[in-house]
DNA sequence: TCATTAAGTATGC
DNA sequence: GCATACTTAATGA
């Protein structure tokens, strides 16, 4: 187990109002774990025994439905908390979680989360910012799905992949993890074969560039404007 | 407008 | 060289 530095903890929002000496403690009771790239971190029904910080990596946070096919809830990104079911008041999580590129997280058995939400002043708090966020975030593209068309959903979930993970490169702003069709066809309710149509007419106009896993999106504004904010 | 089927090419371990 | 990722056209709801 390599040795933890404070410093991984001091800038994230659920530590920031805390002591060093408290991030020490919270630290030691952390087990750190890497994640390969398409790893369950837990799954959907399983006992919650754990909850989670993201380190490092992006994960894919999945819903399965009755008839197998999958639905790609949101991202998680370094820094968030998650599986974190007792502040849901769960004993099971209730979705998967993929590592969607190689992934470094820690965890605390949830027998800790009282003692966390208690003890440490913002540590609740801001956890709950997070879940209010999300839960706005999952409103926000339940909607989208049920009256935008799909071309629209696509240019959505591609800005908010950006949003989230967006680095600057040359030619544009890439999404920092690798993503497929199909996986966007997971985040939006539609095929992989329409996606594929939709991302190769945008490289025809210049909007996005994309090789195999990874997607560069080389004019941001025209995007934003094909997922139709309104004006 | 979009899913489905089907049949192909490209890419990377 | 095989599995996986991706492309494209045709058809029909």
């Amino acid at each position: 187990m390599p040795k933890l530095d404070e410093s991984l903890l001091a800038d994230l929002p659920p530590f920031s109002l805390l002591e060093r000496s408290q991030i020490r403690e919270i630290l030691d009771r952390a087990v750190s774990r890497r994640y390969e790239e398409g790893t369950a971190i837990f799954r959907e029904g399983h006992d919650a025994d754990r909850f989670f910080l993201l380190l490092d990596g992006y994960l894919r946070v999945v819903r399965s439905t009755p008839g197998g096919d999958q639905v790609i809830v949101l991202h998680i990104s370094p820094g968030q908390l998650f599986g974190i079911a007792p502040a849901l008041q769960r004993d099971t999580y209730p979705a998967t979680s993929i590592a969607a590129a190689e992934s470094i997280a820690l965890s605390w058995p949830v027998s800790l989360w009282s003692e966390f939400t208690a003890r440490y002043p913002g540590f609740a708090s801001e956890s709950y910012k997070t879940l209010g966020q999300r839960l706005g975030q999952i409103q926000e593209t339940l909607t989208e799905m049920a009256t935008q068309a799909v071309e629209k959903r696509v240019a959505c979930a591609l800005l908010r992949m950006v949003n989230q993970s967006g680095r600057k490169t040359g030619e544009g702003i890439e999404i920092a993890f690798p993503v497929t069709r199909q996986n966007i066809s997971d985040m939006t309710g539609t095929t992989l074969h329409t996606v594929s149509r939709l991302l190769s007419a945008w490289q025809k106009d210049g909007i996005v560039s994309s090789t195999r896993k990874h997607i560069v999106v080389t004019d941001p504004h025209r995007l934003v404007v094909l997922s139709g904010v309104q004006g």
